[in-house]
Order: structure tokens, then sequence, then C-alpha cells
DNA sequence: CGCAAGTTTGACGCTGCTCAATCACTGTGG
DNA sequence: CCACAGTGATTGAGCAGCGTCAAACTTGCG
């Protein structure tokens, strides 16, 4: 189950002064969990506030601040779009739970995908800048998504520098996930791609407390979404996913993916996930 | 020459208000063109200043302060590594005038590059936050880079919030870059890529005033760092440049690439330069 | 039960890769 | 002034990875 080159090394790169008394992962997790009805800002800010904790160990206060953010809790079906190319969003929208993803199109129709957005993660576009997006941001499946107001977003990052600090190195995060992108896409091939999204999505997906033990998860994408995610088409997908079950690698069906054998995959794939800075367990 | 689907467009996202009387675009590039070997400092950050200055319209005090950013002035040769992966670099590097390119590397040495880093230009690497590089940045030819300390660099933002400003539509417009890329290479056939990237160098550079009349440029590149780029084999690349040499649509030799058809060549590539965000002529 | 969406299969061919040789250009030293 | 080497460009033959098209099958769901 190591996803990683060099796994046990020291992250020096994590911002850890300034703790004060946190609650532990598992109280945090017992808490995000069931999410019942009322009371829903508090409850959909968490997922924030638990993304932002994988960067920075924020203080109870800091907790408090990101969970107080003032937002506008919506739920949006499949194949609804939360950024239109061309448009100039006024808000943030926040992936509280469900799966979001960017895509650029063509004229001809096809279409790239550029990146997925996992719960705790901001649909951010220049927003405060007053920028029209250059891509589209459409949903998954059914998710809980909150909308805020861009000040908001700044507002807490100027009182907060440590939440700035998060979001920031949240964002170069993001951007490296792009660069290894670009590589796969680039370099890799068929089975390689595929193999290498399933470890990074994987990985990503642990990281929130979202995959079992078994080494599954849900994965709410059929084989066109897939394809145009790796640059390739529905049928060599479709021939690739039946390579990598008949070799005992993976389990695919239902929009739930199991990882059978993590070390053959990531091998296999070329994978190492240092790109994506995860630290170990919670300390 | 129109290589946007719809040129003339406003531009409400540039920040134009507090706009003190300005060097004109021409006494501009009269102070920029000739650089003589004395009072270097002053002279590369130039370029760093014409840069912020295509996303806001700084005033003579912002200019001023961006001219007294104090760096340390280098010229390093081709091929020269600015910043390795795994490294976490002290310092953040202007390319004041040359070409940087980025890139991440496969265990069997095959490579992809990531993005082309302009006069200009800074090799960010989240400096400020003590992050390691997850890729490589080098040098294409013999090239000015002055190195700032990342403080400097902060230090300025805090102080010209409009300096802020253009520094994030600068790092914007790089990731809008990213994206574009990410969907040539994932979705556009060998033709297409590598004349959508001939068209994207050409406005980029444009902007930044070193294209001539006649449509050429300085590229210095040879075919396989141009393989490297778009994710194909030095010979099909070869194969390629022939074609589009036969179509009448670019000349390509010595380092240098002229476009002797803009306007097919976009056709061909399906190029639309709005993710650039290029303005117009200065008004 | 029957539709719709998604998956699987087969046949076929093109785009782009591999290997390997040859050619052009440029700078160097004798 | 020329032989030489080194780098980069070009060419050819052969092939395989992946795309295209079209049909059949499976599954979820009302």
């Amino acid at each position: 189950m190591t996803f990683f080159a060099e796994a046990g090394q020291p992250r020096p790169d994590l911002v850890e002064q300034d703790v004060v008394s946190l609650p532990s992962r598992d109280q945090f997790r017992r808490r995000l969990r069931p999410v019942p009805n009322n009371d829903e800002g508090d409850r959909a800010n968490l997922s924030l506030a638990r993304k932002l904790q994988r960067f920075v160990l924020l203080s109870p206060d800091e907790i408090g601040a990101v969970l107080a953010l003032p937002g506008t809790p919506k739920v949006f079906g499949p194949e609804h779009i939360v950024v239109h190319q061309g448009e100039q969003p006024n808000d943030v929208a926040l992936i509280a739970s469900g799966f979001a993803y960017r895509f650029k199109m063509l004229a001809d129709g096809r279409r790239q995908i550029i990146a997925y957005i996992l719960p705790g993660g901001l649909c951010e576009v220049g927003v405060a800048h007053h920028q029209t997006s250059d891509h589209f941001i459409a949903l998954l499946c059914t998710s809980n998504v909150t909308m805020f107001a861009a000040e908001a977003i700044a507002d807490i990052q100027k009182r907060h520098p440590r939440i700035a600090t998060a979001f920031v190195q949240s964002k170069y995060r993001d951007e490296a996930i792009l660069r290894e992108w670009m590589l796969n896409i680039g370099q890799r091939n068929a089975v390689q791609r595929i193999s290498h999204f399933f470890c990074e999505m994987s990985v990503r997906l642990g990281d929130l407390g979202l995959t079992n033990v078994d080494g599954s998860f849900e994965l709410p994408i059929n084989q066109a979404v897939l394809a145009d995610t790796s640059g390739l088409t529905t049928v060599h997908v479709n021939r690739i996913l039946q390579r990598l079950r008949k070799l005992g690698l993976i389990a695919f069906r239902q929009r739930r993916l199991q990882i059978l054998d993590a070390d053959r995959l990531a091998a296999l794939a070329g994978f190492d996930g240092s790109y994506l800075r995860i630290r170990g367990p919670l300390s």
C-alpha cells in the first residue's frame, strides 16, 4: 500500500507552529460523517476546514472561523454546470460533498478534463479579480455545494494568515497535480495513464478519509468520462480496463473502484505520490 | 493576423484605475531595447515591470518600486538548470532576458515540457512556503537571470497592492495556459498541437514586443524540444514541420520561427487566444 | 416489461512510434 | 583551406497503439 517512493520522510514544508489542542482526527471524523439536515452551513464548511487542515494544522479559533464562514448551501444533481466557460462567476463554490471536475472543450465537441475537485475543494476561477472563466466546472454526481462571496474568502485569509497559507498551499498542490497530469497525458501510454489516475484518486480520497480499508472508494465516473480524463477514446478505455481487471489489479463497477493490488498498480503506472504532498497519519 | 476569436472586446477584468501619467509604450520600449553593461539591476527589472504592466497599468511610483527591487543579476548558458526537481530553492529567479522552460521527467528519461517562461517571467515554485519543487526549470539559451529573495517579492506585494494584483493575474494566466496545453496534448492531433504552440508563442512574444513585423521571432528550440513540448517524437515532429512548410504556413530554421499565414495557421490549429488575456494596443 | 444509458466486442485502418541510416550545418584544429 | 567531429535535421521501412464505426449486449430503472 505504499503509493510513495520515499514513504515516512520528514515534511519540513508543513507549518505546524502555534497549534493549540486540536480535536483529534477521530473526533473530526465523527463530526463529519453523518449529515442530517439541520444546521447545514456549519456542517458544509467542515469539509473545507478538513481540507485546509491537511495543509496547516489549524487552531480551534481558526477552525471556528472557517466554520463561521457565511455561505449558501445548495444541492445540485449530476451534470450541473457550476461555472460556465466565458462567464464571470460572482461566488466561490465549495464542493462540500460530492465530486466536481474542470474541463475544456473543442469546437467539435471533444473535451479534456483538466482536474477533479474533491470534497473540501473550491471552484475558484480568479473570482476576486473579475476574471472570466476559461473552462467549465461541472458535477459528477449529486453534490452539496456551498456558495461563498469572494470577499468572504478573501477576508478570512486577511484575518487569519495561517488559513491564507493553507489556501495557498492547497493551490500549489492543485498546480502540481496539473503538471503531473501533463506528464501523464503527454508521455505515458494508455495503461499507465489510467492506472496513474486511479492511484492518484486513491491517495487523494484516502487523505480525505473517503476510502475503505479494502482499498475501494466511490468514483462516480463512467468510461466516457475516464476517456476524456486520459485523452483516450471510450472504446480503448474499455479495453484497458479489461486488461487491468485480468491482471487482478482493480475491480471497477457501479461507479466504485477497488484497487486490489496497490503496489503492482503503482509500479505499472510509474506512480510516485510525492507530488501530492500528502502527509502521513495525523500526528 | 487575428489570433483571437473575438478581437476588440472590452476588457472589464483589467484594473485601470489610479493610473498616473505613465511613460508611453514607445518610451518604455526605447528604454528597454539596448542593454549596455552597467547599471544592470535596474535594467533587468525592467522586463519584470513590463510584464506586470501588461496586467495592471502601474503608476510611476509602482514602476519605481519594481525597478528598485534588490536582486542579483546573473548570466547562464543554455541547458543550465535553474531549479532542480526535489530541491527547495531559496530565491525567486526572474528571466530578465532569454527563455526558460519547466519540465517533468519519467524514470526512463522521457520528459514532458510543462511551460515556457518568457522574459519578465518568474521561476516561482512556492518558494515563500518552503516547498520542494516537483519539476525542473532549465534555460533554452543564454539568458539573463536575476535572483531575488523570496521576501523581497512578498514585500513589494504587501506594500503595493496593485503590484500584488498584477502578480496574481500573471499567475492566473499561467494556469490558463497550462489548462489549454492539457486540452492541446490530450485532444488535438500532431499538426494541431504544433500549430497551436506556434500561435501561442507568437502571441505571447508579440505581447512582449519580441516579434518582428514580418511575423518572425526567436524561438531557440530544436525539434527534440518541440517533441517534448507536444508529446510527440522527434521524427514525427520533423514530418509535421515539413507539412506546415509545404502548406506555406511557417518557416522555421536557425531557431527562428516565421509565421507566414497567421490566419490559416490559427484556423488549422483551432487556436483562440482569448485564454491568454492579452489586451490590445496600450490605450 | 421495456427503454435508456453504459459497456463490450469485432473488424479495420490511420496516426504516430521505432530503429537505423544518411544528410546538412557549424565550429574546430592542423 | 580542408578534414573532422558533433549536433541537429531528414528519410525510409515496418509496425503497433489507439481511433473509428457499428452492432450487440448488460444493467439500472420506471
